[in-house]
DNA sequence: TGTACATCAGTGAACGCGCGTTCACTGATGTAC
DNA sequence: TGTACATCAGTGAACGCGCGTTCACTGATGTAC
């Protein structure tokens, strides 16, 4: 009580050490993903505002990325990376395919509401570069790659009766993502309620795909 | 060839006569929605280039508008209208319920990917006011409450087996929103091609919730 | 073991820009007498 | 019919702000000799 701790994030950071320069870009992409969860709004988060939060002044931030783009990208492939793992948990162990592809549902828009302005800046954004192909297209391909398998063993197991697996993975994505960017962005959507509305669409979705 | 024409749009705009300043205020309407169909940026529409666009001065703006919000809601307002209206032409004269589903879900895609920035700001971006209900909701809903009603009327064909229309008409529209706030976020979505998209989820749909 | 030096991880202050908005002003238009 | 005046639809110039970014500089850390 008397004498007082630290604040939790110190005004000041300490310096780093030589060597151990790498160290601050990974503080950089962790301060930019909490402000984006923290003020749940993305045009809060400038180079000031990510400077801030780590400790240290905004020109520190060049010196791990080259601009404001480059910065937001790497968060970007971050979250890709975030979204795929959170999916393949939900789903492990998981043995009847159509059941396997509920869950994956369920985890995707569980985890577009627990993320909204991440899911905003992946998903409903203007891509930030369209020129080459960048390590986020790999890794939201590698995502989709993986719904496409199990669609293919639904359709192997019987649970679907379709000749075009990519057509169906991009319809089950269509829907999920219609429920999470209405949530994110409608107050009060939907009015019948959010568990409701997935289960029914997923179970739309699934009698209306199979044999 | 000689003597050259005006620009059509002229740098400078010819004042209104006494008791026609409300004039303004539809060009200025007008002015916003070509910027953001011509554009395709909503950043891109600010004051000056509302005013630039309309051949005014940017305090003119503020005779018609209290702010910028002000003027984008109103924006919202008529897109809200157009929409509805849009849908309401596509579904005209068409007897079977079931097929005014259908004919539904096609013009509202349509309408989104024929006015994306607008869409965008519709029912893709933060609420610009929460406050209070204003205007645009209740276009909005008037135009919900449209499909609602077609909804009921293909229970009633028996074309639908269900107890809660509302929850199937929030599933058919965040179905069609799903595909069209894709279609304008990601670019090369769809890969199976549009259409084909379209028709695949409102057939998937339409076999999972008949009897 | 001591010391000069190179390097590295940052800092402090400022730049230029575009934005929403404000404020005092203007000049054409209609109206009262 | 002419003229002073009120009104209305705008204009011109500037304000303050926040932003991304740059540039010269600093001071601790490690290293060569």
């Amino acid at each position: 009580m008397t004498s007082a701790q630290l604040p939790s994030r110190p005004t000041r950071r300490p310096r780093a050490r030589r060597g151990e320069g790498e160290r601050l870009r990974e503080e950089i992409l962790d301060a930019t993903s909490d402000l984006l969860l923290e003020t749940g709004d993305h045009e809060a988060v400038n180079i000031r505002s990510v400077a801030k939060a780590v400790g240290v002044t905004p020109p520190s931030i060049y010196l791990h990325f080259a601009d404001k783009a480059e910065l937001i990208q790497a968060v970007c492939g971050r979250h890709f990376g975030a979204l795929e793992q959170c999916i393949e948990t939900a789903v492990a162990g998981t043995a009847d395919p159509g059941e396997e592809l509920r869950l994956r549902g369920k985890a995707y828009v569980r985890f577009g509401l627990e993320h909204p302005e991440q899911y905003r800046i992946l998903f409903m954004s203007k891509r930030v570069t369209c020129d080459e192909p960048p390590d986020d297209q790999l890794k939201a391909a590698s995502g989709f790659t993986a719904l496409v398998d199990n669609v293919v063993r639904a359709i192997e197991a019987g649970a679907i009766e379709t000749t075009d697996p990519l057509l169906v993975a991009t319809g089950l994505w269509t829907v999920v993502h219609g429920i999470t960017s209405l949530a994110i962005s409608i107050p009060d959507y939907p009015v019948v309620g959010l568990d409701v509305l997935v289960d029914h669409l997923l179970d739309v979705h699934r009698r209306g795909l199979r044999p």
